[in-house]
RNA sequence: GGGUCUAUGGCGCAGCCAGGUAGCGCACCGGACUUUUAAUCCGGUUGUCAAGGGUCCGAAUCCCUUUAGACCCGCCA
């Protein structure tokens, strides 16, 4: 037998705590404090991936306090980064400020400081909604206190030893030439074009100048500009490839995680890390990105980037905490389509965790309800909540386009699902309401109508004159379909896909009287 | 050139990361109740868990090799 001891809460958080906590042993080091950090971009729309990297370190911050330790997130910006691109939606006017630091260029939609800020702001709301807590800071901010200067200056002296390293690990030859470092240009304020060749380690200044160059496949002129810059002074930064290492030591980061895309930089700052600062690299692990659905390309506008904000208009933020804590390993194809059945997963593990559903494997439920507690940040609540199948909320929510909230809740009353209104089931209500007016289409199913089905429907849409009584409209339509060779079935089946486009629906004879027998009538009259 | 991930009944996927009876949704088909319509209930394709090898009492799950596909890096961050 195999002794499967289970850590903490069961789920992989707990291990990778776990795992973190017998290195920093390994290590001998403090853990007074175990500080997690998560690297939010500053230059594009953050989407739900970026949002992930932070929820993700949050995750372990609570398994490290689960376990007795005292734990704090660092969200820092890179808001030095230079503006490579113009995000899709975003002014043309953009254009004159690519290539500089994203905290120098002002906000196109002036609500706040800078560019940078804005983009940040994007993410750091997203955070705020799903309750995660941060320790923000600014890379801009950090440069200018200097904060960095020492583990610049161990850089700069040992920029030959890296520049070879980087070379052998990762194949990128560039180091070998340039210093990994780029000053921001005293005369044009552009970041990578003022390209650093030597340091003057008596002076701890680099000399640089600012020649063409190119970003992202496009071509950047620089000003000619010949200078000095001071590293604890003037503006500048660390190389990608570099830059980690230099934060890890300053800020004394024990953890953080990292998208398959920077593995190599990732390699690179370890070995900067742990040889060239003397300080060890925090521990990591490894995350897939998140793709779009193959194939479907929604639009190529907005509507493919997945942020947070567009996500909380259909689904809850516990939604994308079951998202984001339920695994990490694995590539994963996200889409919008996938909300309802986080929605409903999440019920089911709160039953779980209540006990409502029997679980057979003990492994698997302590993993469960660790994976609750995650959701609701170790803090899940006392009692279950009601609920409500998302799908259904979603049914209904297309059927009901008028008076929404109440007709909705009225039909979710009547067929038992809850017992009575809640603020909860309105809020589902209206998210479900929007998944539906965004992603529901009406599904185009061939009608087939033949002849004795349209006598059938003649003969209701007069009597759907008469009818009063929800009850008794469901009886006659079954005896108009009896009483014509109609299969009762096919009927209904027909009646459905004219009036909602699918091949089932509610009880019909409430329904019709509900959407309104004349509406109905009026419909069902163009397919005799 | 380097690297990562994925491969499971007709389709879509979960399970794999901490090995212990191969599951879910949908589709389709059959049956039951026979005004049955949010329908509900029962049953169905006996899945070589991509291929091969290894570890183990035991492998979809761990290790190695192979195949196919996707993505990332080799500008920059």
């Amino acid at each position: 037998m195999s002794d499967t001891k289970i850590i903490g809460k069961g789920t992989w958080i707990d291990k990778l705590a776990s795992e973190l906590l017998e290195r920093e042993k390994t290590l001998g080091r403090s853990t007074d404090i175990l500080r997690v950090e998560s690297g939010l971009g500053a230059s594009g729309i953050p989407h739900i991936g970026s949002l992930g990297d932070a929820v993700r370190a949050y995750g372990i911050k609570l398994a490290l306090e689960n376990l007795g330790y005292k734990s704090e997130l660092i969200a820092y910006s890179d808001d030095l980064d230079g503006l490579r691109k113009i995000p899709e939606g975003f002014p043309d006017s953009l254009e004159e400020h690519i290539a500089k630091p994203v905290s120098l260029i002002p906000d196109p939609y002036g609500c706040h400081d800078s560019y940078g800020m804005h983009m940040s702001s994007i993410l750091l709301d997203g955070l705020d909604r799903v309750g995660i807590k941060y320790e923000f800071r600014r890379a801009i901010d950090t440069y200018k206190q200097g904060l960095l200067k020492e583990q610049i200056h161990t850089i700069l002296q040992n920029s030959v030893k890296i520049g070879e390293k980087i070379s052998d690990m990762v194949g990128q030859e560039k180091y070998q030439k340039y210093l990994p470092y780029f000053p921001v240009c005293a005369n044009c304020n552009r970041l990578y074009t003022a390209e650093a060749t030597e340091y003057i380690s008596g002076e701890k200044k680099v000399k640089y100048t600012c020649h063409d160059t190119e970003i992202s496949s496009k071509k950047v002129k620089g000003c000619g500009y010949v200078g000095e810059a001071d590293i604890s002074k003037d503006l500048g930064k660390l190389a990608w490839k570099v830059e980690f290492a230099a934060r890890w030591t300053a800020f004394d980061i024990r953890f953080e995680a990292y998208g398959k895309d920077i593995m190599d930089s990732v390699k690179v700052n370890d070995w900067v890390s742990d040889e060239i600062l003397g300080s060890p690299h925090p521990h990591h692990v490894k995350y897939e990105m998140f793709l779009d659905k193959g194939g479907k390309k929604i639009s190529k506008s907005l509507g493919n980037v997945i942020t947070a904000q567009k996500w909380l208009e259909f689904g809850s933020p516990k939604s994308i905490l079951l998202l984001l804590y339920k695994r990490i390993t694995g590539a994963r194809e996200l889409g919008f389509e996938d909300i309802p059945s986080l929605m409903n997963e999440y019920n089911e593990l709160e039953d779980i965790y209540f006990g409502r559903i029997k679980v057979d494997n003990q492994a698997k439920l302590i993993k469960s309800k660790g994976l609750y507690e995650y959701v609701n940040l170790l803090n899940p609540p006392k009692q279950p909540s009601t609920h409500v199948n998302y799908r259904l909320a979603v049914e209904l929510a297309k059927i009901f386009k008028e008076d929404r909230e109440q007709r909705v809740m009225k039909k979710l009353l009547d067929y038992g699902a809850i017992k009575k209104a809640e603020p909860e089931i309105e809020k589902l209500i209206e998210l479900a309401g929007n998944y539906s007016n965004e992603f529901d289409q009406q599904e185009k199913s061939q009608i087939t109508i033949d002849h004795t089905i349209k006598k059938a429907l003649k003969i209701l849409v007069n009597a759907l004159d008469a009818e009063e009584e929800p009850e008794d409209i469901q009886n006659t339509i079954y005896q108009i379909a009896k009483s014509n060779d109609v299969q009762p079935k096919d009927f209904f089946k027909t009646l459905y896909q004219i009036i909602l486009g699918t091949s089932r629906g509610p009880k019909i004879g409430p329904f019709i009287s509900d959407i309104g027998r004349k509406q109905v009538a009026k419909t069902l009259s163009e397919y005799t």
